[in-house]
DNA sequence: CTCAAATAATTCAACCAATAAACAAATCCG
DNA sequence: CGGATTTGTTTATTGGTTGAATTATTTGAG
């Protein structure tokens, strides 16, 4: 017989499930809170957060601050913040014409970043990940130096990938059937570590959430590069699709008859608002974009449209164009507006993403990363 | 300070969740499972299905079968079903050409079904509302009559309605503004039921879920009446977006300089694949539905689409103009192909889908229904 | 300077829910 | 009739949260 859905929940999964809301929202807490104060954010009682500190503290996930600030009378509070030192993430990023590593805390901080500038295109894939596998392991020999220990690893590529971290196809670097986990894990300095492998503009979407830490949003992140591809995160959680193949925004249609795309569709956005035709038209390449972006929000009901990759610079010149096709095209155009702005994080968004992908695991369940927690 | 994300777990929860885990393997079982049965499909102890089954019997949610087939050796196992006498759901609907109303129990039967035929846009929202009403009273009654009790209403709108129930917008039945959700409260004989309202596409699509029970699906259900509309399934939870306007696939560009709708814009969905559009040129219906279904697929990888609604009776006619450009459009179709089938509901689905949400509802807490389970 | 008030954090008994293992019930088969 | 077998229940144990009492550390008033 199937499982029909779910699984059960025994009290250990109560315990993992509260140790993940007490770190969550002490990352999520501007100041560095108190217990009592995690008490009564979390409707927790204070013996049970002390109790669930005192196992976060041990497990290197939070310090407890010592210089207490004075707030009037009563016991002073001891702040509490995440362990700068604690498990970090290593993000790892391969695209046209760079590969890039980074190695960002359990805080968020960059704490390393290695860019090597070369075109991808020439070298085979085993030659590119293998350059890409040294690169990692400079980093993660850095991040041991500053006594940081890694909790995983997760690839940023500009293509279809699979779970299993299998890339179908990456058209732009001329990749088809690469299993880049597979080969990343053969490096000696990855083996022990958990390498996930994602498509770009899903990593960047998430460095995009990050930096919007705090609420639960719901938001499009458009990735405009050579093709164009689309991060959808739905209520803080990343959408990836049945197969892991969403936010294909690239070849929508914007005009059923318009120019041939390699895909060997007609009128793909990407031959309107990709980097060359950006380039060649402008307002072309934003009443394209609007077209599309209102089926997006027509559909999804979006209210957040972040743009990054080559759109963030160019986005002053690109804003009219985009918006009046949006009030055009949106049936609730009039009802509630779209936010439209640039991506905060530059060219290391989907990098910084990756990273973060990383320590989010570690934050959504820290009962498994230590091992004295469980 | 704010609450960061999430609410603590008590030991409570962990029974509600694991209360709604037995009656949900019960509810998605083909057959009468036993208690050993469920306990070896959900992973609980024995011991622990036999006291939430307890529970489930004593609260009116489950029935114990008597009659035990024979299989073999050992004790006979009890067989346990859904109630048939248990809480049941109230379905409504108002459209353009008539009024609906349903009482489902929980095992999914529609135990009574009532509709009236009349042009709803010679009435004022009020006087509509007014007869839906009676209409819902009635069914009320006879469910009373049979022995069961209704765990809430839900009615199924054709416009955008906001989480509280006030439809912002019904073009074609010429609504603005009406506070449906407190018109029904008004009604006497539903004082005492919770009543929600929501887009009558994502209640059929809800509709469609039900009927494709026991996975955690994701597809789109796609409603062709007079406006189109649509209902997007996530791994088995509808997805209503950030308002609750998710969907509008009918006003997704098509041809971005083409026929002037009357939302204002060029292009929309609606104007090519509308019911008078679709009864004109099929071809030309199939093509555009095609354009707009496969910008659905390359966004949320969806690998599964369900026509409904005027759409279901031209099935056939329309699937290969529809497949040729999803073929043609999809950027994943040679890696994965997307699954094109009719509704298996017919002209009820909106308001068995409202129903069935009602009993969803209690189908997923179960220990909220009966105080006794607490 | 001492003591009361206030606030933070910990300790401890009680409780709730799931578990594991033993036990009872009901049937089949030799 | 008796062992084998499977279902379902009982009982002691364990893990985890709760609530109340207790300890710790500060401010402020007399």
């Amino acid at each position: 017989m199937m499982n029909a859905s779910g699984s059960p929940v025994r009290q250990s999964s109560v315990r993992a499930h509260n140790l993940a809301l007490v770190l969550q929202t002490v990352a999520n807490s501007a100041d560095q809170p108190s217990r009592a104060a995690i008490a009564a954010s979390t409707g927790l009682t204070r013996a049970t957060v002390s109790a669930l500190v005192d196992d976060l503290i041990e497990g290197g996930l939070l310090v407890e601050l010592e210089p207490a600030p004075r707030t009037g009378a009563g016991r002073p509070a001891a702040g509490l913040a995440l362990a700068p030192d604690g498990p970090a993430g290593l993000g790892l990023e391969i695209n046209v014409d760079y590969l890039a590593a980074c190695v960002v805390d359990l805080t968020g901080a960059v704490r390393h970043r290695l860019v090597a500038r070369a075109d991808q295109r020439l070298l085979s894939p085993e030659a590119a990940l293998a350059e890409l596998g040294r690169l990692a392991a400079q980093a993660r020999a850095a991040a041991t130096i500053d006594g940081l220990t890694l909790a995983g690893a997760a690839l940023a590529v500009p293509g279809l990938v699979t779970p299993d971290g299998l890339v179908r196809v990456a058209p732009n670097l001329g990749w088809q059937d690469v299993d880049a986990a597979q080969a990343l894990r053969k490096v000696p300095a990855l083996a022990d570590l958990p390498v996930a492998v994602d498509n770009e503009a899903n990593l960047a979407a998430l460095g995009e959430l990050r930096a919007d830490h705090g609420g639960e949003p719901t938001f499009l992140y458009v990735s405009g590069e050579v093709g164009i591809g689309a991060g959808i995160v739905l209520d803080g959680e990343l959408y990836r699709g049945g197969r892991g193949w969403s936010g294909e925004i690239g070849h929508v249609t914007v005009f059923p008859d318009g120019r041939p795309c390699r895909c060997g569709a007609n009128g793909c956005l990407e031959q309107y608002a990709g980097q060359e035709a950006m380039a060649a038209d402008a307002d072309l390449a934003a009443a394209a974009l609007g077209i599309a972006l209102a089926a997006v929000v027509n559909l999804l009901d979006i209210d957040q449209i972040v743009l990054g990759g080559g759109y963030a610079p160019g986005f002053d010149r690109l804003r009219p164009g985009i918006e009046a096709e949006l009030r055009r095209r949106v049936l609730t155009a009039e009802l509630a507006p779209v936010t439209l702005r640039p991506a905060t994080l530059g060219a290391d968004a989907a990098m910084r993403g990756a990273a973060d992908a990383v320590i989010r695991g570690v934050r959504d369940n820290p009962a498994a990363w230590s091992g004295r927690l469980g």
